[in-house]
DNA sequence: CGAGCAATGATAACAGTGTCAACATAAGAG
DNA sequence: CTCTTATGTTGACACTGTTATCATTGCTCG
């Protein structure tokens, strides 16, 4: 286990890399990829068991996606919290990037959450998943009054991503249209003032 | 001639309903149940492909147990609408059952969800899935204040459904912990008086 | 530079899955 | 009682994830 660049070319090239962005393409342009390990071998010209060497198993290269997208969602998240500004406001259009960022990246969302419900949390690795959520809580959290105890402050960052979650979701199942003027509506229902 | 029982008659009597029930009896008792079919016939002591007769292919089978789940929601739901009666407190109480239906069924809840994704609502049988989810937005409406215009209680209904349902999976997600006072804090962050 | 070792890839195989076609049996209608 | 039909079985095919074994490449170090 020598200091080898993680980059180090070989047969392929890289390999791992090059299954990543495979995967990744297919969760942007498909609403349910096929993300089988030998099917995305074939796909990259290589044998059905080369992706071991780089992954211990599926749900391994799964994660690896899955963390990817949920660094996307919260940089996109803390983007629109600096640009959108504190307060009511900011909090609104926050929420809505939540919103518009799941109906543009559905299968990468999906597959973020599916992930999430089955990994266990006091695992080796716990920084990787638990840092990336914390930044997407963080943008949650910024548009909150200052005026706010500790455990209000908690509860309302909760209530706001339970809301646009769930929103999220269920335009994603199909259950709702995705209508931009109802999003905003709904979101602009929560009043923090009372609590 | 193999590993089937001897004694056993060559008709189950009911297959379906026996594969139903004991599809149920996975959903409620383990988190992530194995619905298989080949798994299932096998535990049911019949061949592989006997469940053919009763079910077109396998997603036919999620499908009618995620219906199953459906109905027992939407009972659930206006159970709990008439037993809080309509106003801000029902509205409390109605979605905190919802929370709480999700946290007793969550392999359940998530079958659900999962095949309504998946479903084609134009298919050949939009009734059936479609008004169990009727039931559960009416339960979900019952509690909205009479004053509200109509668009106001579409997105009342929607802003409601979203925060339990993306609530409930957060919690199902282990994202945060199962806690009612948090829950009921939470639910009533939402505020109808200015929409 | 050259030898050796570790990293990477290929093949073959095993267990498991959903699904179909062909065959067997039981139940019920005439 | 016969015959049709519903139901169940067997065998097979094409997949999948995974492991063990063998082959090759490239990096490191004497």
């Amino acid at each position: 286990m020598s200091g080898l660049p993680v980059n180090a070319p070989y047969h392929h090239g890289d390999l791992r890399a090059a299954a990543l962005q495979m995967g990744m393409e297919r969760l942007e342009s498909q609403e349910q990829p096929d993300l089988g390990l030998r099917a995305l071998a074939r796909d990259l010209g290589v044998s059905a068991t080369a992706l071991y060497r780089h992954f211990p198993n599926k749900d391994a290269l799964l994660d690896a996606l899955a963390l990817e997208g949920l660094n996307r969602l919260g940089r996109s998240q803390a983007e629109a919290a600096t640009e959108a500004g504190g307060g009511r406001d900011g909090f609104t259009e926050v929420g809505i990037t939540y919103v518009e960022w799941a109906v543009e990246n559905p299968a990468l969302l999906r597959l973020i959450y599916n992930r999430i419900g089955q990994v266990d949390l006091t695992d080796d690795d716990p920084s990787a998943m638990g840092e990336a959520f914390y930044q997407l809580r963080a943008g949650i959290a910024a548009t909150m009054p200052d005026a706010m105890s500790q455990d209000q402050r908690a509860a309302a960052a909760l209530h706001a991503w339970s809301l646009v979650h769930g929103l999220a979701m269920l335009i994603l199942d199909g259950q709702v249209a995705y209508d931009p003027a109802m999003v905003r509506k709904v979101v602009l229902m929560t009043d923090f003032r009372d609590c």
